[in-house]
DNA sequence: CAAGAGATGGACAACGTTGTCACGAACAGG
DNA sequence: CCTGTTCGTGACAACGTTGTCCATCTCTTG
């Protein structure tokens, strides 16, 4: 900048003027300015202006992982309403680790990013409290945060799968098996609890192997699910706690040969293309990104009201055949 | 930093030395300041110590769509990289718009961004020339640069397409028909260019009404794939140009009495368990991130050599069925 | 023609760090 | 006891911007 101040002749703050289009700068000068600036190639360091303005004009998604659909989704949402705000997004994954994730989030607030987007990993946020109270607006998704009272989106957990048990449920089953995540997980707990209000509310008993919860691969659902279906009182059909479950559900169901009724949690692509296709209940995962985001905009304009929100987004139940498979016997 | 000095009683040079580890500071000084710091929630503003260090551990991510799965997993795998050298990853998604591309890119740069590692959507990419010249380290993934030298990482587009209609041809198609993305697309290009290959390889024609290219929208997939197999001499197998094709193509054949041959560009899920299960050329998202991170990460560390390389990693024709349908007369 | 108003431009400090250098104290060697 | 070396420490400038404030210059107006 002061080179091109010099080159053009002109004081800095002049410069200064032209690339952010103040006011009060004669279309000579300007001109002048203009030409030195393309001459010189130069750009604004936006680090340095930010760092004097005292805005970042970014905010940082922490996630699970960037690679699965779901949070896929999430992210393209956070990051259109970002853009629409005139913010650049940081994003990071964790892995499902505490650690990583809060590692990510210091290495942001370090950065000082206007705000945050979180779907936490970990049971304890306080280590965020002095970020907060530093003025980093911070809202959770898809999970509450842990020991600490922040804004946060979530969606009808329980809710959803008491409406695809009870599915299941109209639709004559009476052994009916969960398969979810580790049960650390808020959502995967919520769904657990959704499932068993379902059943209770229609008066079936719950086996303790008709449920399995624990990491989301593909062997461990593999077997958790063999042991339901060739158990001494075997499950006539299946809820599959995530779209992870779902889709490993469907690999293993396809291999039987006799159909098991299937309602899973998350919608997938090409899910009505299946042969059966796939009952779900969906959650809108852009919708949950985009409220999460506007949030925090909200926040950050400092329209927001002092306590923080709670936001549940409704789900969907999309019958499309599976969970309507009668039992086998 | 000034506060947490006058607490402890130091200079402001001793803070940053206990903040950063450096050496040459007494045991007991170091425990007054880490007491301060600890008192006052001292956080040491990156932004500032990047202005000073001049480099900003940070690079851009400029891609097509977050949401896709292919770049999802292509981010996850740049992500991961940019990790283990202690970098963070902006990301942006450009939908496929040239000026949305150069408005992330230079929003990216003016961050003073290490690196960048863009998915081009334009056909122009000069604009890049004076960063590059100022020190920005640059990667173009899935598709070469315009009218710019730099180092690129492809997949073998032209090669995959070839191997896959080869593999219709061996069984026994003669009429095959190819949908692929908008012409501009480099990918879409070079798929083509393979199908008219492998088609002329084995001495056959390809009729204009067999192939078409525009947006992966399901309307227009929809369309192209009913004309090519309603016209008077109507395909009896389709290479599919990528993901989106595929998927749609997929839910227009099952609709279809007779079976119809398909072999789709790019892996997807649960590919394996639709019926029939589809042959696909997998290209690996994961591989090219990794290897566009890494390259770029060479070249910041100035191992690099000067020259502009190209990578083109290999694809994997799967075969699951859908290719091996025979033609319908 | 003087004076006030408005437009235009620049000097300077500040944002929160780190690199450079110099200073003083402690210590070892002659 | 003097000199030279090492170690710990802090003062200061710099990174590249922007906000504040003041100086100048050019009009208009009484």
């Amino acid at each position: 900048m002061k080179d091109v101040a010099a080159r053009a002749g002109v004081g800095l703050k002049t410069v200064s003027r032209v690339v952010n289009e103040e006011p009060g700068v004669t279309p000579d000068t300007a001109a002048r300015v203009q030409a030195a600036i393309d001459a010189l190639g130069f750009r604004r360091n936006d680090s340095a202006r930010l760092l004097r303005t005292r805005r970042t004009a970014s905010v940082g998604l922490v996630l699970e992982d960037l690679a699965d659909p779901f949070y896929a989704a999430l992210s393209r949402a956070v990051e259109d309403v970002a853009r629409s705000h005139g913010a650049l997004l940081f994003t990071g994954s964790s892995a499902e680790d505490p650690r990583r994730e809060q590692e990510l989030v210091l290495a942001f607030c370090a950065r000082r990013v206007d705000g945050l987007v979180v779907v936490p990993a970990g049971e304890d946020h306080r280590y965020l409290l002095p970020e907060i109270a530093a003025g980093v607006a911070t809202v959770f998704v898809d999970r509450p945060a842990g020991r600490l009272d922040a804004d946060v989106v979530l969606t009808d957990n329980a809710g959803g799968t008491r409406e695809g048990v009870a599915h299941l449920i109209a639709h004559g089953h009476r052994r009916i098996g969960f398969i979810g995540d580790q049960p650390g997980i808020h959502t995967a707990g919520e769904r657990l609890r959704g499932y068993r209000e379902a059943m209770a509310a229609a008066g079936l008993a719950v086996r303790p192997e008709w449920y399995a919860m624990g990491p989301t691969t593909p062997e461990r659902v593999e077997a958790a699910l063999d042991a339901m279906l060739n158990g001494t009182e075997p499950v006539t059909a299946l809820f599959a706690g995530n779209n992870r479950v779902t889709v490993t559900a469907v690999r293993v169901l396809a291999a039987r040969p006799d159909p098991v009724a299937l309602v899973g949690f998350d919608d997938f692509e090409l899910a009505d293309v299946l042969d059966p296709a796939i009952t779900v209940v969906a959650q809108d995962a852009p919708g949950i990104g985009r409220v999460a985001a506007q949030q925090l905009f909200r926040r950050l304009d400092g329209i927001a009201a002092e306590e923080a929100t709670r936001t549940e987004l409704p789900v969907r139940l999309i019958e499309r055949g599976s969970g309507e498979i009668p039992p086998a016997r």
